[in-house]
DNA sequence: TTTTATTTTTAGACAAGACTAAAATAAATC
DNA sequence: GATTTATTTTAGTCTTGTCTAAAAATAAAA
Protein backbone atom coordinates (compact mmCIF):
# COMPACT_ATOMS: atom_id res chain seq x y z
CA UNK A 1 0.00 0.00 0.00
CA UNK A 2 2.19 2.61 0.82
CA UNK A 3 6.55 2.32 0.78
CA UNK A 4 8.95 2.41 3.38
CA UNK A 5 10.01 5.97 3.07
CA UNK A 6 5.93 7.22 3.01
CA UNK A 7 5.47 5.06 6.08
CA UNK A 8 8.78 6.16 7.62
CA UNK A 9 7.67 9.66 7.08
CA UNK A 10 4.15 9.64 8.37
CA UNK A 11 5.25 7.99 11.24
CA UNK A 12 7.78 10.85 12.24
CA UNK A 13 5.26 13.70 11.56
CA UNK A 14 2.95 12.11 13.74
CA UNK A 15 5.44 11.98 16.73
CA UNK A 16 6.44 15.58 16.09
CA UNK A 17 3.04 16.68 16.06
CA UNK A 18 2.55 15.15 19.80
CA UNK A 19 5.88 16.71 20.41
CA UNK A 20 4.80 20.90 19.86
CA UNK A 21 1.36 22.44 18.67
CA UNK A 22 0.89 23.62 15.45
CA UNK A 23 2.69 22.59 11.85
CA UNK A 24 5.17 20.34 11.82
CA UNK A 25 8.49 22.37 10.18
CA UNK A 26 10.45 20.68 7.40
CA UNK A 27 13.56 20.93 8.91
CA UNK A 28 12.06 19.58 12.35
CA UNK A 29 11.39 16.65 10.17
CA UNK A 30 15.28 16.44 8.90
CA UNK A 31 16.78 16.53 11.75
CA UNK A 32 14.42 13.47 13.40
CA UNK A 33 15.07 11.46 10.41
CA UNK A 34 18.30 12.08 9.88
CA UNK A 35 18.14 13.09 6.59
CA UNK A 36 18.10 16.56 4.31
CA UNK A 37 15.29 19.48 4.19
CA UNK A 38 15.80 19.52 0.35
CA UNK A 39 14.77 15.85 0.47
CA UNK A 40 11.46 16.58 3.06
CA UNK A 41 10.30 19.06 0.91
CA UNK A 42 10.12 16.57 -1.94
CA UNK A 43 8.67 13.92 0.17
CA UNK A 44 6.34 16.21 1.72
CA UNK A 45 4.86 17.51 -1.51
CA UNK A 46 4.45 13.64 -2.92
CA UNK A 47 2.72 13.12 0.73
CA UNK A 48 0.58 16.29 0.11
CA UNK A 49 -0.66 15.27 -3.48
CA UNK A 50 -1.68 11.61 -1.70
CA UNK A 51 -3.95 13.52 0.93
CA UNK A 52 -2.10 12.01 2.98
CA UNK A 53 -0.96 15.37 4.60
CA UNK A 54 -1.65 19.30 4.24
CA UNK A 55 1.02 21.27 3.35
CA UNK A 56 1.51 24.65 2.20
CA UNK A 57 4.93 26.05 0.91
CA UNK A 58 7.41 27.40 3.86
CA UNK A 59 4.46 26.68 5.96
CA UNK A 60 5.28 23.35 6.84
CA UNK A 61 3.12 20.21 7.54
CA UNK A 62 0.19 18.44 8.90
CA UNK A 63 -1.35 14.90 8.87
CA UNK A 64 -4.36 14.48 7.08
CA UNK A 65 -6.74 11.88 8.72
CA UNK A 66 -5.87 9.38 6.77
CA UNK A 67 -2.44 9.82 6.96
CA UNK A 68 -2.78 9.80 10.92
CA UNK A 69 -4.01 6.38 10.16
CA UNK A 70 -1.43 5.16 8.54
CA UNK A 71 1.06 6.03 11.16
CA UNK A 72 -0.84 5.17 14.12
CA UNK A 73 -1.13 1.50 12.56
CA UNK A 74 2.71 1.51 11.54
CA UNK A 75 3.09 2.57 15.52
CA UNK A 76 0.59 -0.37 16.64
CA UNK A 77 2.65 -2.87 14.64
CA UNK A 78 5.97 -1.62 16.05
CA UNK A 79 4.76 -1.58 19.17
CA UNK A 80 3.70 -5.39 18.96
CA UNK A 81 6.55 -6.45 17.58
CA UNK A 82 8.38 -4.90 20.66
CA UNK A 83 6.63 -6.94 22.92
CA UNK A 84 6.91 -9.89 20.77
CA UNK A 85 10.60 -9.51 21.05
CA UNK A 86 11.07 -8.61 24.66
CA UNK A 87 8.39 -11.10 26.10
CA UNK A 88 8.56 -14.51 23.44
CA UNK A 89 12.22 -14.02 22.74
CA UNK A 90 13.53 -12.17 25.99
CA UNK A 91 15.24 -9.47 24.30
CA UNK A 92 16.13 -6.59 26.73
CA UNK A 93 14.08 -3.62 26.05
CA UNK A 94 16.82 -1.64 25.08
CA UNK A 95 17.79 -4.16 21.94
CA UNK A 96 14.08 -4.25 20.47
CA UNK A 97 14.21 -0.90 18.34
CA UNK A 98 16.03 -1.26 15.63
CA UNK A 99 14.45 -4.01 14.74
CA UNK A 100 10.79 -2.89 15.52
CA UNK A 101 11.97 -0.37 12.77
CA UNK A 102 12.49 -2.57 10.18
CA UNK A 103 9.58 -5.58 11.18
CA UNK A 104 6.54 -2.70 11.47
CA UNK A 105 6.72 -2.15 7.53
CA UNK A 106 5.48 -6.17 7.41
CA UNK A 107 2.39 -5.64 5.05
CA UNK A 108 -0.37 -7.87 6.23
CA UNK A 109 -3.42 -6.96 8.31
CA UNK A 110 -3.91 -10.66 9.34
CA UNK A 111 -0.42 -11.30 10.99
CA UNK A 112 -1.08 -7.88 12.97
CA UNK A 113 -4.36 -9.03 14.26
CA UNK A 114 -2.80 -12.87 14.98
CA UNK A 115 0.07 -11.17 17.01
CA UNK A 116 -2.13 -9.28 18.64
CA UNK A 117 -3.78 -12.11 20.10
CA UNK A 118 -0.74 -13.99 20.43
CA UNK A 119 0.87 -11.63 22.62
CA UNK A 120 -2.55 -11.43 24.82
CA UNK A 121 -3.38 -7.83 23.02
CA UNK A 122 -1.57 -5.95 25.24
CA UNK A 123 -1.91 -1.98 25.77
CA UNK A 124 1.69 -0.99 26.30
CA UNK A 125 4.93 -1.93 25.00
CA UNK A 126 8.29 -2.57 26.71
CA UNK A 127 8.67 1.33 27.15
CA UNK A 128 5.49 1.33 28.90
CA UNK A 129 4.25 3.53 25.60
CA UNK A 130 0.45 2.73 24.80
CA UNK A 131 -0.14 0.53 21.78
CA UNK A 132 -3.21 1.42 19.78
CA UNK A 133 -5.84 -0.73 19.19
CA UNK A 134 -7.32 -2.21 15.65
CA UNK A 135 -9.11 1.21 15.41
CA UNK A 136 -6.15 3.57 15.99
CA UNK A 137 -7.49 3.98 19.51
CA UNK A 138 -4.74 5.04 22.52
CA UNK A 139 -5.19 4.04 26.39
CA UNK A 140 -5.08 7.45 27.95
CA UNK A 141 -2.58 7.07 30.72
CA UNK A 142 -1.77 9.48 32.79
CA UNK A 143 1.66 9.04 33.39
CA UNK A 144 3.89 11.34 35.57
CA UNK A 145 7.31 11.31 36.49
CA UNK A 146 8.53 9.77 39.79
CA UNK A 147 9.55 12.93 40.81
CA UNK A 148 6.26 14.19 40.78
CA UNK A 149 5.27 11.35 43.23
CA UNK A 150 4.66 12.88 46.57
CA UNK A 151 5.14 11.04 49.58
CA UNK A 152 3.21 7.53 50.55
CA UNK A 153 2.19 7.35 46.93
CA UNK A 154 2.80 4.63 44.87
CA UNK A 155 3.04 3.90 41.15
CA UNK A 156 3.56 1.74 38.35
CA UNK A 157 6.57 2.46 36.10
CA UNK A 158 5.20 2.66 32.62
CA UNK A 159 7.93 4.22 30.73
CA UNK A 160 11.21 6.06 30.54
CA UNK A 161 11.72 10.05 29.18
CA UNK A 162 15.03 9.64 27.82
CA UNK A 163 15.96 6.28 26.57
CA UNK A 164 19.50 6.26 26.50
CA UNK A 165 21.13 2.70 26.52
CA UNK A 166 22.87 3.95 29.68
CA UNK A 167 20.06 5.17 31.49
CA UNK A 168 17.96 1.70 30.43
CA UNK A 169 21.17 -0.15 31.72
CA UNK A 170 20.97 1.07 35.11
CA UNK A 171 17.54 0.58 35.34
CA UNK A 172 18.00 -3.30 34.02
CA UNK A 173 20.43 -3.50 36.98
CA UNK A 174 18.16 -2.09 39.43
CA UNK A 175 15.67 -4.38 38.44
CA UNK A 176 13.48 -1.38 37.20
CA UNK A 177 11.42 -2.44 34.55
CA UNK A 178 7.93 -1.97 32.91
CA UNK A 179 5.16 -2.94 35.48
CA UNK A 180 7.55 -2.54 38.49
CA UNK A 181 5.30 -0.76 41.73
CA UNK A 182 7.44 1.53 43.32
CA UNK A 183 6.37 3.19 46.25
CA UNK A 184 7.77 6.75 47.64
CA UNK A 185 9.16 6.84 50.60
CA UNK A 186 11.18 9.43 51.14
CA UNK A 187 11.83 12.98 49.51
CA UNK A 188 14.86 15.29 50.18
CA UNK A 189 13.63 18.76 49.63
CA UNK A 190 16.71 20.51 48.83
CA UNK A 191 17.97 17.60 45.51
CA UNK A 192 14.80 16.11 45.17
CA UNK A 193 16.37 12.61 45.55
CA UNK A 194 14.12 9.99 47.40
CA UNK A 195 14.20 6.73 49.12
CA UNK A 196 11.87 4.39 47.15
CA UNK A 197 10.58 0.84 48.15
CA UNK A 198 10.09 -2.42 45.11
CA UNK A 199 8.82 -5.36 46.71
CA UNK A 200 10.95 -5.56 49.92
CA UNK A 201 13.63 -3.64 48.71
CA UNK A 202 14.47 -0.05 49.38
CA UNK A 203 16.87 2.43 47.73
CA UNK A 204 17.77 5.67 47.41
CA UNK A 205 17.60 7.55 43.75
CA UNK A 206 19.02 10.97 42.60
CA UNK A 207 16.84 13.67 40.90
CA UNK A 208 18.25 12.97 37.78
CA UNK A 209 16.63 9.31 37.87
CA UNK A 210 13.46 10.53 39.57
CA UNK A 211 12.76 13.23 36.18
CA UNK A 212 13.31 10.68 33.49
CA UNK A 213 11.21 7.72 35.15
CA UNK A 214 7.44 7.38 34.32
CA UNK A 215 4.89 6.60 36.80
CA UNK A 216 1.07 5.56 36.23
CA UNK A 217 -0.28 6.41 39.72
CA UNK A 218 -2.98 4.08 40.82
CA UNK A 219 -6.30 5.86 41.20
CA UNK B 1 24.39 -5.85 3.95
CA UNK B 2 22.31 -6.47 1.14
CA UNK B 3 19.67 -5.09 -0.54
CA UNK B 4 15.85 -7.10 -0.79
CA UNK B 5 16.72 -6.87 -4.46
CA UNK B 6 19.63 -8.83 -4.06
CA UNK B 7 18.68 -11.44 -1.87
CA UNK B 8 15.85 -12.09 -4.01
CA UNK B 9 17.97 -12.83 -7.09
CA UNK B 10 20.51 -14.96 -4.79
CA UNK B 11 17.53 -16.80 -3.35
CA UNK B 12 15.49 -17.63 -6.87
CA UNK B 13 18.60 -18.59 -8.62
CA UNK B 14 19.73 -20.97 -5.65
CA UNK B 15 16.14 -22.79 -6.32
CA UNK B 16 16.82 -22.80 -9.76
CA UNK B 17 20.10 -24.67 -9.95
CA UNK B 18 18.98 -27.45 -8.04
CA UNK B 19 16.12 -27.89 -10.38
CA UNK B 20 18.41 -28.60 -12.73
CA UNK B 21 21.53 -29.24 -13.28
CA UNK B 22 24.40 -26.60 -15.42
CA UNK B 23 24.64 -22.80 -15.36
CA UNK B 24 21.23 -21.07 -14.76
CA UNK B 25 20.09 -19.41 -18.07
CA UNK B 26 19.03 -15.52 -17.62
CA UNK B 27 15.33 -16.13 -19.19
CA UNK B 28 14.77 -19.29 -16.28
CA UNK B 29 15.85 -16.11 -13.74
CA UNK B 30 13.36 -13.89 -15.51
CA UNK B 31 10.12 -16.34 -15.30
CA UNK B 32 10.96 -17.15 -12.20
CA UNK B 33 11.29 -13.69 -10.47
CA UNK B 34 8.01 -12.55 -12.64
CA UNK B 35 10.42 -9.93 -14.26
CA UNK B 36 12.33 -8.81 -18.05
CA UNK B 37 15.44 -10.57 -18.74
CA UNK B 38 17.81 -7.30 -19.26
CA UNK B 39 16.62 -6.77 -15.71
CA UNK B 40 18.09 -9.92 -14.89
CA UNK B 41 21.28 -9.39 -17.30
CA UNK B 42 21.83 -6.20 -15.34
CA UNK B 43 21.43 -7.50 -11.88
CA UNK B 44 23.75 -10.43 -12.37
CA UNK B 45 26.19 -8.23 -13.80
CA UNK B 46 26.17 -6.42 -10.47
CA UNK B 47 26.27 -9.38 -8.21
CA UNK B 48 29.13 -10.92 -10.21
CA UNK B 49 31.42 -7.81 -9.79
CA UNK B 50 30.47 -8.07 -6.47
CA UNK B 51 31.36 -11.63 -6.29
CA UNK B 52 28.01 -13.71 -5.44
CA UNK B 53 28.44 -15.19 -8.95
CA UNK B 54 30.62 -16.25 -11.10
CA UNK B 55 28.85 -14.75 -14.56
CA UNK B 56 29.95 -15.11 -18.28
CA UNK B 57 28.44 -13.67 -21.45
CA UNK B 58 25.48 -15.55 -22.84
CA UNK B 59 26.12 -18.50 -20.53
CA UNK B 60 23.87 -17.30 -17.65
CA UNK B 61 25.39 -17.21 -14.04
CA UNK B 62 26.44 -19.37 -11.01
CA UNK B 63 26.50 -18.60 -7.01
CA UNK B 64 30.05 -18.54 -5.63
CA UNK B 65 30.34 -19.70 -2.45
CA UNK B 66 29.72 -16.57 -0.28
CA UNK B 67 26.84 -15.95 -3.00
CA UNK B 68 25.16 -19.30 -1.48
CA UNK B 69 26.01 -18.20 2.14
CA UNK B 70 24.20 -15.65 1.56
CA UNK B 71 20.90 -17.71 -0.25
CA UNK B 72 20.80 -20.25 2.36
CA UNK B 73 20.48 -17.88 5.10
CA UNK B 74 17.34 -16.13 3.61
CA UNK B 75 15.74 -19.28 2.73
CA UNK B 76 16.36 -20.34 6.46
CA UNK B 77 15.07 -17.01 7.93
CA UNK B 78 11.87 -17.89 5.14
CA UNK B 79 11.39 -21.23 6.72
CA UNK B 80 11.90 -20.60 10.32
CA UNK B 81 9.31 -17.59 9.86
CA UNK B 82 6.81 -19.81 8.63
CA UNK B 83 7.17 -22.29 10.92
CA UNK B 84 6.47 -18.99 13.47
CA UNK B 85 3.65 -18.22 11.89
CA UNK B 86 2.14 -22.03 11.40
CA UNK B 87 2.89 -23.60 14.84
CA UNK B 88 2.78 -19.80 17.05
CA UNK B 89 0.23 -18.11 15.28
CA UNK B 90 -2.24 -21.01 13.75
CA UNK B 91 -1.81 -19.69 10.08
CA UNK B 92 -2.78 -22.72 7.75
CA UNK B 93 0.39 -23.46 5.96
CA UNK B 94 -1.09 -22.85 2.58
CA UNK B 95 -1.49 -18.71 3.99
CA UNK B 96 1.95 -18.01 4.82
CA UNK B 97 4.45 -17.59 1.80
CA UNK B 98 3.46 -14.61 1.14
CA UNK B 99 3.79 -13.07 4.67
CA UNK B 100 8.00 -14.82 4.98
CA UNK B 101 8.49 -13.59 1.75
CA UNK B 102 8.69 -10.15 3.69
CA UNK B 103 10.19 -11.53 6.78
CA UNK B 104 12.68 -13.66 5.80
CA UNK B 105 14.53 -10.16 4.97
CA UNK B 106 14.58 -8.52 8.45
CA UNK B 107 18.29 -8.09 8.99
CA UNK B 108 19.24 -9.55 12.85
CA UNK B 109 21.28 -12.27 13.55
CA UNK B 110 20.25 -11.97 17.04
CA UNK B 111 16.96 -12.03 16.18
CA UNK B 112 16.97 -15.42 13.76
CA UNK B 113 19.47 -16.93 16.34
CA UNK B 114 16.75 -16.33 19.50
CA UNK B 115 13.45 -17.28 16.75
CA UNK B 116 15.34 -20.55 16.54
CA UNK B 117 15.62 -21.80 19.65
CA UNK B 118 12.04 -20.10 20.68
CA UNK B 119 10.67 -22.70 17.88
CA UNK B 120 12.68 -25.27 19.30
CA UNK B 121 15.17 -25.65 16.51
CA UNK B 122 12.51 -27.30 13.65
CA UNK B 123 14.35 -29.45 11.04
CA UNK B 124 11.53 -28.75 8.35
CA UNK B 125 9.24 -26.01 7.60
CA UNK B 126 5.32 -26.52 7.84
CA UNK B 127 5.91 -27.57 3.67
CA UNK B 128 8.13 -30.02 5.05
CA UNK B 129 11.44 -28.53 3.41
CA UNK B 130 14.35 -28.52 5.62
CA UNK B 131 15.87 -25.68 7.25
CA UNK B 132 19.52 -24.94 6.99
CA UNK B 133 21.06 -24.76 10.90
CA UNK B 134 23.28 -21.82 11.53
CA UNK B 135 26.24 -22.92 9.39
CA UNK B 136 23.68 -23.44 6.42
CA UNK B 137 24.06 -27.26 6.51
CA UNK B 138 20.27 -29.06 5.45
CA UNK B 139 19.03 -31.97 7.03
CA UNK B 140 19.61 -34.67 4.23
CA UNK B 141 16.32 -36.04 3.15
CA UNK B 142 15.27 -38.85 1.43
CA UNK B 143 11.94 -37.82 0.51
CA UNK B 144 9.97 -39.87 -1.87
CA UNK B 145 6.98 -39.02 -3.53
CA UNK B 146 4.10 -41.09 -2.42
CA UNK B 147 3.19 -43.17 -5.49
CA UNK B 148 6.85 -44.63 -5.39
CA UNK B 149 5.87 -46.45 -2.06
CA UNK B 150 5.22 -50.04 -1.94
CA UNK B 151 2.28 -51.47 -0.57
CA UNK B 152 2.06 -52.33 3.36
CA UNK B 153 5.31 -49.59 3.49
CA UNK B 154 4.85 -46.52 5.76
CA UNK B 155 5.98 -42.97 4.94
CA UNK B 156 5.86 -39.48 7.10
CA UNK B 157 4.66 -36.65 5.08
CA UNK B 158 7.09 -34.58 4.84
CA UNK B 159 6.03 -32.16 1.85
CA UNK B 160 4.17 -31.04 -1.09
CA UNK B 161 5.41 -30.92 -5.09
CA UNK B 162 3.47 -28.68 -6.35
CA UNK B 163 2.06 -26.52 -3.61
CA UNK B 164 -1.34 -25.14 -5.23
CA UNK B 165 -3.68 -23.42 -2.71
CA UNK B 166 -6.34 -26.01 -4.60
CA UNK B 167 -4.15 -29.28 -3.72
CA UNK B 168 -3.36 -27.86 -0.05
CA UNK B 169 -6.71 -26.75 0.38
CA UNK B 170 -7.53 -30.60 -0.39
CA UNK B 171 -4.80 -32.08 1.78
CA UNK B 172 -6.35 -29.74 4.36
CA UNK B 173 -9.79 -31.72 4.46
CA UNK B 174 -8.19 -34.82 4.23
CA UNK B 175 -6.48 -34.08 7.15
CA UNK B 176 -2.91 -34.66 5.74
CA UNK B 177 -0.73 -32.17 6.91
CA UNK B 178 3.20 -32.45 7.69
CA UNK B 179 4.31 -35.05 10.08
CA UNK B 180 1.16 -37.32 9.41
CA UNK B 181 2.27 -41.19 9.08
CA UNK B 182 0.59 -42.83 5.97
CA UNK B 183 0.18 -46.38 5.33
CA UNK B 184 -0.21 -47.69 1.77
CA UNK B 185 -2.41 -50.49 1.99
CA UNK B 186 -2.85 -51.00 -1.41
CA UNK B 187 -1.72 -49.54 -4.97
CA UNK B 188 -4.09 -50.67 -8.11
CA UNK B 189 -1.35 -51.00 -11.12
CA UNK B 190 -3.40 -49.42 -13.99
CA UNK B 191 -3.97 -46.19 -12.56
CA UNK B 192 -1.87 -45.69 -10.01
CA UNK B 193 -4.50 -45.04 -7.35
CA UNK B 194 -3.88 -46.26 -4.30
CA UNK B 195 -6.08 -47.25 -0.45
CA UNK B 196 -3.85 -45.71 2.07
CA UNK B 197 -4.32 -45.59 6.22
CA UNK B 198 -4.28 -42.14 8.03
CA UNK B 199 -4.78 -43.40 11.75
CA UNK B 200 -7.62 -45.49 12.15
CA UNK B 201 -9.07 -44.32 8.60
CA UNK B 202 -8.70 -45.80 5.35
CA UNK B 203 -9.07 -44.42 2.43
CA UNK B 204 -9.03 -43.92 -1.59
CA UNK B 205 -6.53 -41.30 -3.20
CA UNK B 206 -5.46 -40.32 -6.96
CA UNK B 207 -2.30 -41.20 -8.65
CA UNK B 208 -2.40 -37.16 -9.19
CA UNK B 209 -2.73 -36.67 -5.42
CA UNK B 210 0.42 -39.79 -5.31
CA UNK B 211 2.37 -38.26 -7.36
CA UNK B 212 2.26 -34.54 -5.86
CA UNK B 213 2.40 -35.75 -1.92
CA UNK B 214 6.32 -36.02 -0.11
CA UNK B 215 6.95 -39.33 2.15
CA UNK B 216 10.36 -39.51 4.40
CA UNK B 217 9.97 -43.77 4.57
CA UNK B 218 11.24 -44.64 7.48
CA UNK B 219 14.76 -46.48 7.99
C1' DT C 1 26.33 -24.03 -44.37
C1' DT C 2 23.22 -20.54 -44.65
C1' DT C 3 18.98 -18.98 -42.83
C1' DT C 4 15.82 -18.49 -39.14
C1' DA C 5 14.54 -18.38 -34.48
C1' DT C 6 15.69 -17.85 -29.79
C1' DT C 7 18.23 -16.02 -26.16
C1' DT C 8 20.89 -12.55 -24.20
C1' DT C 9 22.84 -8.12 -23.96
C1' DT C 10 23.19 -3.11 -24.68
C1' DA C 11 21.41 1.51 -24.94
C1' DG C 12 18.47 4.75 -23.33
C1' DA C 13 14.61 6.05 -20.34
C1' DC C 14 11.96 6.25 -16.07
C1' DA C 15 10.39 6.35 -10.98
C1' DA C 16 11.70 6.55 -6.14
C1' DG C 17 14.35 8.64 -2.94
C1' DA C 18 18.28 10.79 -1.77
C1' DC C 19 21.95 14.64 -2.37
C1' DT C 20 24.36 19.56 -3.37
C1' DA C 21 24.19 24.19 -4.65
C1' DA C 22 21.64 28.03 -5.50
C1' DA C 23 17.41 30.81 -5.24
C1' DA C 24 13.24 32.32 -2.77
C1' DT C 25 10.77 33.32 1.31
C1' DA C 26 10.20 34.31 6.18
C1' DA C 27 12.02 35.83 10.61
C1' DA C 28 15.07 38.60 13.27
C1' DT C 29 17.88 42.59 14.06
C1' DC C 30 19.33 47.10 13.65
C1' DG D 1 11.76 49.97 6.96
C1' DA D 2 16.13 47.99 5.45
C1' DT D 3 19.21 44.49 6.06
C1' DT D 4 21.05 40.36 7.82
C1' DT D 5 20.11 35.54 9.07
C1' DA D 6 17.69 31.33 9.04
C1' DT D 7 14.52 28.36 6.80
C1' DT D 8 12.50 26.34 2.89
C1' DT D 9 12.18 25.38 -1.87
C1' DT D 10 13.83 24.62 -6.61
C1' DA D 11 16.90 22.85 -10.05
C1' DG D 12 19.81 19.54 -11.35
C1' DT D 13 22.38 15.15 -10.35
C1' DC D 14 23.01 10.39 -8.55
C1' DT D 15 21.91 5.41 -7.40
C1' DT D 16 18.95 1.40 -7.45
C1' DG D 17 16.13 -1.34 -9.89
C1' DT D 18 13.09 -1.55 -13.40
C1' DC D 19 11.39 -1.12 -18.35
C1' DT D 20 11.23 -1.02 -23.90
C1' DA D 21 13.35 -1.33 -28.19
C1' DA D 22 17.05 -2.60 -30.76
C1' DA D 23 21.41 -5.03 -31.52
C1' DA D 24 24.40 -9.03 -30.90
C1' DA D 25 25.37 -13.74 -29.93
C1' DT D 26 23.99 -18.41 -29.79
C1' DA D 27 21.17 -22.33 -31.08
C1' DA D 28 18.08 -24.64 -34.25
C1' DA D 29 16.36 -25.61 -38.77
C1' DA D 30 16.56 -25.87 -43.60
Amino acid sequence: MFTLAEENYLKAIFHLEHESAGDVSTNAIAESMDTKPSSVTDMIQKLAEKKLLVYKRYKGAQLSDTGRKVAINVIRKHRLWEVFLVEKLNFHWDEVHEIAEQLEHIQSEELITRLDKFLGSPDFDPHGDPIPDKHGVLKRTEKKLLSEIEKNQKGVCVGVKESSAEFLQYLDKKKISIGTKIKVLGKEFFDGSMIIQIGNDQFFISNKIAENLYVQTQE
